[in-house]
DNA sequence: TAATAACATACTAATTTACTCTGGATTTAA
DNA sequence: TTAAATCCAGAGTAAATTAGTATGTTATTA
């Protein structure tokens, strides 16, 4: 159940930009540096987060990232779905649809099943319910 | 935040166990038909099970598994703890105890830490409050 | 004593992860 | 107009993890 470490170094960069968010675009080169992650295995991370439409950039000098809405509006759900993909314990209740293809194959009446469900549930409602801000205002 | 399989598997094969519990000892052979996982991997994880103490065990003829307690006192959060470590999302908040490895160096006032703190006991809550016995009332 | 079943441990192939490497495109400012 | 800063894109890779296999031993029962 360890989260990956794109969505855990998204999280902080995200925060970083939350926590400047008055000071405009960003350069990646100083988000790499605070929060001492590689700056090239950043920049793919905010490429999915630029593809997923949570921030936006500007090129060039004095370029930048910067959020794409603002820090109340952003859930930590949203950054770590767009950076590792639906968030689920296994893979057959992946999707809210229901034709799983469990390894287990009884895909009716599975009592895991249900476990799986309730736990990706449970996991999902609480980080939909968290946004930057919430977690700006942790602060001591 | 994927599950690993020896977590899956375990859980389901303490679920067969538990639907199984007035029966006695059950073989793990009979277990791994039922629930289609290789008996191989299968004994590496019920060694486990043994060695936590969650099941108890009988060799020769006859011989088999069963539950160490009834279903009802045995949770699922036991199981995947056993199987799987410490259930949480970084490293950095593995333990209760409050002495962080982070790799974001900064481990006092870091903003990201109470929000895995938060998720890492969410998730333990609920598996800590649903039995083998809860999920044997799922049936339909 | 033969069959059954747990127990133990070493090995391995495939996958995933967490990056690095290389180069290009765009913008600003001197 | 050129140099520097910055984002952008995609391929490659080493290490770790995962999900198993393989092989053999010990204990129990009929």
């Amino acid at each position: 159940m360890r989260l990956s470490s794109r969505g855990e170094y998204g999280v902080r960069a995200m925060l970083h930009l939350a926590l400047n968010y008055n000071e405009g675009y960003i350069s990646l080169s100083r988000i790499a540096a605070a929060e001492d992650i590689s700056q090239q295995y950043l920049e793919q991370i905010f490429a999915n987060l630029r593809r997923g439409g949570l921030i936006r950039s500007n090129r060039g000098v004095k370029g930048g990232y910067t959020l794409a809405s603002p820090p109340q509006s952003i859930y930590v759900g949203d950054i770590i779905r767009v950076l590792d993909g639906p968030i689920t314990p296994v893979e057959c209740v992946s999707e809210e649809g229901d034709e799983p293809d469990c390894r287990c194959g009884k895909s009716d009446n599975c009592l895991a099943r249900n476990l799986w469900m309730k736990l990706r549930d449970h996991i999902n409602q609480l980080l939909d319910e968290i946004s930057l801000q919430d977690m700006l205002k942790w602060k001591n």
